[in-house]
DNA sequence: TCAAAAGTGTTAAGTTTACACCCATGA
DNA sequence: TCATGGGTGTAAACTTAACACTTTTGA
């Protein structure tokens, strides 16, 4: 019975963190420029491994933490990685996650401290291991889960315009939107709602800003962008 | 450099399979009522341990390649389950997978052997741990995959009738679907060929055998149900 | 005054849904 | 001959896509 367990080997389990911002009209990810072994010098995702004290989803949250200082962030596991030699090291089964962060947030001095840095979605490095297929995985999930649940808004400030919004869904499925469609699909959904306040800094004429009520979703959940 | 990875604890990596067949018109889960410790008589997924030889993958197939003598099986990762408490006896991070298997073809003595029971999906008993979380997530997954996806073949037999197909259909999305239109979008996807064989077992009339063309659908992967 | 972004409706095309009867056969 | 499941088309409702001009304002 206690030989149920204990005849099975036991692995380190690490955490990958695919983190998105938006900034420009463009989505970027926070990278590793490793300041650090193994693999200095190389880019790869922000990682960490699984303690004895906390659960695998904590432990996502935590590595998250520990670059941006940010909690209560939206994340997402998107798969496990457990080819044997997928880290040459050591033996880790690594779980992936993503995490969608608004860009202007975040802890710049840890992140400083760790040598990360914001890059271009559709510039992205080599990165080390299987790092690249978590990042394909993990924009594939988010395309996916963004046109069917109101996740974007984790990217864009509490308040924004419209024309921010349907930039960023461009981002997100890498081709460009019909404005009135776009609008009328806004309108439809109900809760995204005008505020009375106004952006000037994108046009001189200045855009309403709007925001995202998540009560009034979860009374109507449907959503389609 | 070494340090890296050995200051981290290191874990037992889980594999647990939600295996889906299909008779009769309804979804079914092989699931096992313990004939061993721990959790002795209580009913639970096929499990078992991510071993050092082997990738994650790799383990989930050989996990269930053990309770049903079948390789090449549709599989797919759900989820990774690393609540620090999910498995009483130890730390256990499980990873769950999905499978879908041909109901008429697997290994009846092995399944014997593990005490293991078809169930109908409908009506499934108290698993142990967070195996019914698995199982809905694993439902979700599949209904989703199966909408968009030709995965749904893999339940049936090589030859099916459309009347098979639609009802499994049906039973995936636990609603009736209208024959006229169902059939409209089997003919309007093109790889879905009609064989010249002809089963009599379900009518006295008898209806033709069709076979999923998977090389067809590659070069024209439009699917949708 | 003009450049730049904000804002606003209508029509056509395409997709999805609803619906009912005849056919072939074995019992 | 009749009960059973197999097989077939059309029209209405709905959804999606295409498309262009006016407004506001700061420089």
């Amino acid at each position: 019975m206690t030989a149920y367990y204990s005849t099975n080997p036991r692995f380190y389990v690490g955490i990958d963190c695919i983190i998105f911002g938006f900034e420009k009209n463009q989505l970027n990810l926070l990278l590793l420029k490793r300041n650090f072994e193994p693999a200095k010098g190389q880019w790869s995702l922000m990682g960490g491994f699984v303690q004895a004290d906390e659960s695998t989803d904590d432990a996502a949250k935590r590595v998250l933490y520990e670059l941006t200082g940010l909690k209560d962030v939206y994340m997402e596991h998107i798969g496990a990685f457990g080819e044997i030699d997928r880290d040459p090291g050591e033996r880790v089964v690594s779980l992936a996650y993503y995490a969608l962060i608004n860009i202007n947030e975040y802890d710049r001095a840890l992140v400083q401290q760790h040598n990360a840095h914001w890059v271009n979605v559709n510039e992205l490095p080599d990165l080390i291991f299987d790092h690249n297929q978590m990042v394909e995985k993990a924009r594939r999930a988010m395309k996916e889960k963004a046109s069917s649940a109101p996740i974007g808004f984790n990217l864009l400030p509490e308040l924004f315009t419209l024309t921010q919004l349907q930039n960023l869904y461009e981002a997100i499925y890498g081709e460009p939107i019909d404005k009135r469609n776009f609008r009328k699909r806004i309108a439809y959904m109900g809760f995204i709602e005008k505020t009375d306040k106004i952006d000037k800094t994108g046009s001189k004429r200045g855009a309403s800003l709007y925001k995202f009520n998540d009560k009034a979703y979860r009374k109507d959940p449907k959503f389609r962008l």
